[in-house]
DNA sequence: ATTGGCACTCGGTCGCTTCGAGTGCCAATA
DNA sequence: TATTGGCACTCGAAGCGACCGAGTGCCAAT
């Protein structure tokens, strides 16, 4: 593909993003001072056209990109803006402002995102399975009901209630928990198995009856907290948009995406690959800002995923983009973007990717001190 | 409004609730046997229209009910279906199977209400304002952060993570904690305040500078636990209904809805209005199914807003069926559906009202003993 | 290789007609 | 007097043809 073609596929492409209008040889020349006259173009996008970058909707309309055609796009001619200081102080109150919890932070990241693009974002929650278990409490509620408190490196705490045979004494249920932790304490949570937990048993001295059930409530606790929720914002966004205009294309991806599984796991399947270094696009990096000094790992690399591309049922017409955001070393989750095929690809990425950046930046100041000891080592 | 007058008004909502489409006379005799004439219909009819019970969208075309038809159908022809023993199994099995936390509960049983009506469905949090705080326990997770595990009557557990000050040792805390119960212990939420809570601060012997920090804190957190939370579930039902075929009034809805906080105020102004008996319809009562025996005060009282009555932008043309739930004695909350005018009001209101029976009782088997103990008094 | 010119295409819009389910009214009937 | 059958009328929906215009492809001239 020679140059000129590159320029006229970019203006088609930036055209019809901003239309939604397939768009035709002579407005595209006056609307994008092109240096050719219709006639080459026209000449031009007939080839494209047969290099299967555009397509037709009908014999005598305008052209509109392929799924192809904005894979070329997004690929080689993208440029994507930077974010004002003014967004940067935006999305660091937004994220902070009121926070209790470190969980909070994806689903405010999630919001903001969906708010800024006008788009669905999804997020999944961090994944802490190759984080490793530090502490482990249990507080007794009444006879039969406690709360069992766990503490993960990075200083991320989870709970549970749980059901305790009825005869446990504060004591007693003290001592368990400390058995517990001294048979976890430094263990990664994926390698904790009902195994493992259950050698705490012998260390307690009590009748192992007693003992079992918490072990095992503990136990599910434990698990609980690897499991990936997935959060999505602006759902309402996308009936704005004029590929929407059709109720029943719109009913189709409300089906599609209202199975969160399925979009958690494609999510997870896009993390893996960006994580295998096979994701197409790698390398973004923020400098417009002073205020958040980026830290070298702190690249974002993100993924596009156009059309047909997404192997999710009844999101054809869609585009993803996503992005793994990092909290300390261990840690990790998926955010990204769900649109029409016709989105402004460049902003899209550049929001995506800051947003992302400006998740790490809060997560690591809201875990303070805690988190920097980590990094220590 | 005479006998026959209701007969026909109730055959045009039933049919229109149906077809979707305007309903003339002679379709109308058809399809609901009717013992007279198209010819007196027609008449009945336009007498109907003149006392505004029914609308013609246009000079030529059937009828369809008014705001005012649909009104009076749900106040005085409405049939309420029983739930058959086995829907109500499994409503019971979708409540509690794996039942983690209490909370859950409410979200469950909106999604249940989604999926069953395939409307909207609305639940508010319950309201803990009534209860007392019993336990108050501050758990140290490193030095500079504990987390507060409040425990309200019912037995009722919300924790929160907090900051404290980095010199405070677990000892300390502890004592801190006792000082609050002991200050707190058997106080309604409500009726807790800074002033209140600060007068533990005496109690425990420290310097004030390291106690205020905590005290704000643990106040934070029970004051959070006073707040109302909003779940729905079924949004993306709503498209399939042909009311939505308009996709700017689907729109419209959508940007409604997503206004959380008007919803969730508009639900307690409900919940106020059912409370003051200014309710229109009470008493409805369930009797079969012997699985689940009602407590006398089970009954389930229900509330609909029709259309304008709506006191809400965007939602001129939907209906509102709303309900308050209990737990315990003090602790109550709403659960409700949002749906097209042209609702099966009956069936509705039906589902709603067990609905909220099967999550009381689901509620109080998870408490349990906890909750028989509050009863006894 | 690029361009201006020209004949052709085809979806969208506008106006017209037809169709049919609906109405209101009236005169006949029980 | 209340009910009914009959009939003329209404009006939106659907179908049809003409027209418009933004678009194309192709060709001959530069």
């Amino acid at each position: 593909m020679d140059d000129r073609k590159r320029q006229i596929l970019k203006a088609i492409v930036d055209d019809y993003v901003e239309t939604a209008e397939p768009v035709g040889s002579k407005t595209l020349v006056e609307r994008h001072s092109l240096q050719f006259s219709s006639a080459t173009i026209r000449h031009e996008m007939a080839e494209l056209e047969e290099m299967g970058y555009l397509e037709k909707p009908h014999t005598s309309a305008g052209r509109m990109p392929s799924d192809k055609g904005y894979r070329a796009y997004v690929d080689n001619m993208l440029s994507l803006p930077e974010i004002s200081p003014h967004e940067a102080l935006d999305i660091q109150r937004f994220l902070l402002e009121n926070l209790d919890e470190a969980r909070e932070l994806i689903v405010r990241a999630a919001e903001y995102l969906a708010g800024k693009t006008n788009y669905l974002s999804v997020a999944l929650s961090p994944q802490y399975s190759d984080s490793s278990l530090e502490q482990i409490k249990i507080l007794m509620i009444e006879p039969g009901r406690a709360i069992v408190v766990l503490v993960l490196s990075a200083g991320v705490v989870h709970d549970r209630l749980i059901r305790i045979p009825a005869m446990l004494d504060e004591n007693q249920l003290d001592q368990i928990a400390r058995a517990v932790e001294r048979c976890l304490a430094g263990k990664k949570l994926d390698d904790i198995t009902l195994v493992t937990i259950s050698s705490a048993a012998d260390d307690t001295g009590l009748p192992e009856a007693l003992v079992n059930q918490v072990l095992y409530e503990a136990y599910v606790a434990i698990k609980q907290t690897e499991k990936i929720e997935i959060y999505m914002d602006g759902k309402y966004h996308l009936l704005k948009h004029p590929e929407f205009r059709d109720v029943d294309r719109a009913n189709r991806f409300y089906q599609a995406v209202h199975q969160e599984n399925m979009v958690a796991g494609y999510m997870m399947e896009m993390k893996q690959e960006l994580e295998e270094k096979k994701a197409e696009y790698c390398g973004f990096e923020f400098d417009c800002l002073e205020t958040l000094p980026a830290p070298p790992e702190a690249k974002a690399s993100y993924m596009v995923r156009i059309g047909q591309e997404i192997a999710l049922d009844g999101m054809e017409d869609m585009s993803f983009v996503s992005t793994t955001y990092r909290i300390g070393r261990y840690i990790s989750g998926q955010i990204g973007v769900i649109g029409p095929k016709r989105m402004q690809y460049g902003n899209i990425i550049s929001q995506i990717s800051f947003v992302n950046k400006a998740l790490t930046e809060a997560a690591d100041e809201h875990y303070g001190r805690t988190h920097a000891d980590e990094r220590k080592e």
